[in-house]
RNA sequence: CGGGAUGUAGCGCAGUCCGGUUAGCGCACCUGCUUUGGGAGCAGGGGGUCCCAGGUUCGAAUCCUGGUAUCCCGACCA
């Protein structure tokens, strides 16, 4: 397997080839022969895992419940609310028949034209219409309310232009969709889960984000308000990703949705959706990796510490793999996940390169002078630096340096991120920044969507959100010169 | 859906302009020997509907027509 990959540094001009490269070379995933779907693979995949696994935990700790929800969605109930058929209908696979037959003609297999639909079925997009619809008999008193449920599913966006974990037309998710008796209770449910993302980016993938509101114009399809995370790659542009909707009564007024309070008035339930799906994998490749591959954060790494046997012939090769055993069995005892890597087919050079192409978090070498010495040599894969260790207190040693790894590769992207954003208060500034720097950039705007659209189909560049944290100062709107009480986030993005 | 490009071995490509033995190279794969503290070397070997369908020709990977798929740039979007 000879990995190249080509160096970073030379396709500044060209990340999102670079990046492909190196999600199909390090195992993730490969473009399928289906149309802009992907394979996630086995390694890519364990990732994955471990993701849901977290985000799981966390969405029980705070409530709520999985459920699972049909993959159809009856044309009539996608078209109840009028805001959210607009935004999704352009990118919808229908399903229009039930049944294949051979070809009259002999020309292998053709849709029977008998089988049609009578009314044809949608690929859940996302799953606000079907979930809604069953709300509807699940709900009739305050004593049902809240309803938190979490769905964890595919979905289905017929996108034009499809890239491996960012964007494919058929990708994995999560869905939460609540339903509540108050606007408060939604409102606080929304914000409640877009830290749930804040907090799992920040801290398991070693990601920071800035929350913040969505502009109307980059808001979901018939949500009254978008919080989203949003994360910077280390090309500069920014990734959407994760959000959560304040979805009003918009769809408890689509499906009618009410419930009977306790003074015995019916009212309509208010809703949230909130989601992150694969697209986590893009922005954890992109955030953290170099030249020599993938950087995975030891808490959300399929194998946290690989070891590689030196040695001569088979005698040492036994040797030292047996030594390493031992200390791969208490390192396991730890939580460690640990794979000792014995195969005699490959050299010991090309497993040091393969783990790190795998961004293997720690790397041990053990040698016949280690075995003599009763020393390790230890790897790490964020600095790629290395030392020669006692096997003395190994295990705690390694478990030690997980943590510090973790935070490492966090601060390094958090320090990125940070000098990545840049204040502006002129036009001319904005446009110097975004052609020469990228990043986000924190500006003042009128607060309309009609400048928002002027400045996107000038530079590209869209709001990314309006933060949480927003510094409120009066100033006056780099595009009208219009007054504005806040700096937004400004940004080009995937 | 517009503009551009490309389909040749598992992957990456040359050959196509200017038709001509048995279609070639690198990596990967298989066998053997030698190597082994950072992606091994040598020798031998296996693997191809040259995207598909027509056409021109004594002869097509190469020329012509029509399809189709993929990628890039836009528009769209998480």
């Amino acid at each position: 397997m000879a990995v190249e990959l080509k160096d970073l540094t030379k396709v500044e001009d060209n990340y999102s080839k670079w990046y492909n490269e190196l999600v199909v070379k390090a195992g993730l995933a490969e473009n399928s022969a289906v149309r802009g779907c992907m394979v996630i693979k086995p390694y890519g995949y364990a990732i994955w895992e471990k993701m849901q696994r977290v985000l799981d935990d966390m969405f029980k700790a705070t409530g709520h419940e999985n459920a699972y929800f049909p993959l159809f969605i009856p044309k009539s109930f996608f078209s109840r609310e009028a805001n959210h058929v607009e935004g999704f209908a352009k990118e919808c696979a229908v399903v229009t028949h039930y049944r294949l037959m051979n070809d009259p003609e002999g020309k292998g297999i053709v849709v029977d034209p008998e089988a049609r639909l009578e009314e044809e079925l949608i690929v859940r997009p996302t799953s606000e219409t079907i979930i809604w619809n069953t709300y509807k008999n699940w709900i009739t008193s305050y004593r049902d309310l809240p309803i938190l449920c979490n769905q964890w599913a595919n979905v289905v966006r017929w996108e034009m232009r499809t890239r491996l974990f960012l964007r494919t037309a058929e990708f994995l998710w999560q869905e939460g969709h609540t339903a509540h008796a108050t606007r408060e209770e939604a409102i606080a449910e929304t914000h409640k889960m877009v830290h749930v993302y804040e907090k799992f980016a920040q801290e398991y993938m070693g990601v920071p984000v800035v929350v913040g509101h969505k502009s109307p114009n980059e808001r979901f399809a018939g949500a009254e308000d978008t919080l989203t995370i949003e994360a910077l790659m280390q090309d500069g542009k920014a990734l959407q990703s994760g959000t959560s909707h304040f979805l009003g009564q918009n769809f408890a007024k689509a499906f009618d949705v009410t419930y009977t309070t306790k003074e015995g008035k019916q009212e309509y339930v208010w809703a949230t959706s909130w989601g992150v799906s694969t697209r986590l994998m893009g922005a954890l490749i992109m955030a953290h990796s170099d030249n020599n591959g993938l950087v995975l954060p030891p808490k959300l790494a399929p194998i946290q510490v690989a070891m590689v046997p030196i040695y001569k012939g088979d005698e040492q090769l036994k040797e030292m793999t047996e030594k390493l055993e031992s200390i791969a069995a208490e390192l396991r005892a730890k939580g460690i996940s640990v794979k000792v890597d014995a195969r005699d087919n490959v050299r010991s050079g090309f497993k040091f390169a393969e783990y790190e192409l795998k961004g293997v978090p720690v790397r041990l070498a053990l040698g016949p002078r280690d075995l003599q010495n009763g020393t390790i040599e230890v790897a790490r894969r964020d600095t790629l630096s290395k030392e020669v260790v006692s096997q003395e207190g190994i295990a705690d040693y390694i478990a030690q340096l997980l943590d510090q790894i973790q935070e490492n590769i966090y601060k390094k992207a958090l320090d990125y991120r940070n000098s990545m954003i840049t204040e502006v208060n002129t036009w001319e500034e904005f446009i110097d920044v975004l052609e020469n720097k990228g990043g986000f950039i924190s500006a003042h705007w009128d607060g309309t969507p009609e400048t928002e659209v002027a400045i996107k189909e000038a530079t590209k560049a869209t709001i990314r959100c309006i933060p949480l944290d927003a510094k409120q100062e009066e100033g006056k709107c780099i595009f009208t010169g219009k007054p504005s009480k806040c700096r937004v986030l400004f940004a080009r993005s995937y």
